[in-house]
DNA sequence: GGAATAAATGAAGAGGTCTTCATGCGTTCC
DNA sequence: GGAACGCATGAAGACCTCTTCATTTATTCC
């Protein structure tokens, strides 16, 4: 029941008005460099909010906002740890479309052509 | 050499500040309501411009300047079929890249938790 | 309690994005 | 050649986003 030739096993996507602005939401999450830095950081695993900010080269006050963010897109968590405030991924779902988003959009960077039906 | 758990086979991600704002830029295109919608028609095949702005119900224009950006970016080609021009999707990534993002954020949405690593 | 550390927050401003409107360019058909 | 069709394009404006600065809240340690 593959597409075969398609790549990976996903269904092909159907989206409604209402579903396309959910996704596109969930998408701006990551479309930033600010935002991607800070999320594969926590790829590598919980962090806090200094830590986070010493490894991306922002300051602290623009991770907290960005986090805030992340947060009430329910993409990460923030518990508290004595003075510090880990912050994690919210799950492997959002592990997974962070990979799967770097491993295209390096891909397509390349240019390596992997044609699905030219139509013409 | 899988990580088992974590689900699927990509390699974690690894992002240095370059690298991190051509991720967010083809992200971007991603990112909105409309460019979503144009893509997930052409994930159904080839289509002219006006076919495409009859289905995801947007005027002409605009989606053409939403296709500039795509074919800027290397996501979608268009070639011309007489007084038309049919778009495509480039290649298999930029499919696969779609049906992730959607697949990825409407399992956020429905909160389906697949934790990772709670870590406290 | 008071100082120090960690993080969140609000306001404000620079810059970007997306749509609409008006128009221009290329193609087909008669 | 001229009209009609299909698409691209530039300008303009409303709106959103991201960062910085200043301040506030929560926690720990003495």
């Amino acid at each position: 029941m593959g597409h075969g030739v398609q790549g990976r096993d996903r269904p092909a996507a159907r989206l409604d008005a209402d579903a396309a602005t959910h996704v596109a939401t969930t998408l701006q999450a990551l479309a930033t460099p600010s935002r991607l830095l800070i999320l594969t950081e926590l790829r590598n695993g919980p962090r806090p909010v200094t830590e986070l900010a010493d490894a991306v080269g922002m300051e602290q006050s623009a991770v907290s906002h960005q986090l805030r963010l992340l947060r009430n897109l329910g993409l990460v968590t923030g518990t508290r740890t004595g003075r510090n405030i880990v912050y994690n991924l919210y799950d492997n779902h959002v592990a997974q479309l962070l990979d799967e988003a770097i491993y295209h959009s390096e891909h397509l960077r390349l240019g390596l052509t992997d044609r699905p039906d030219t139509a013409g």
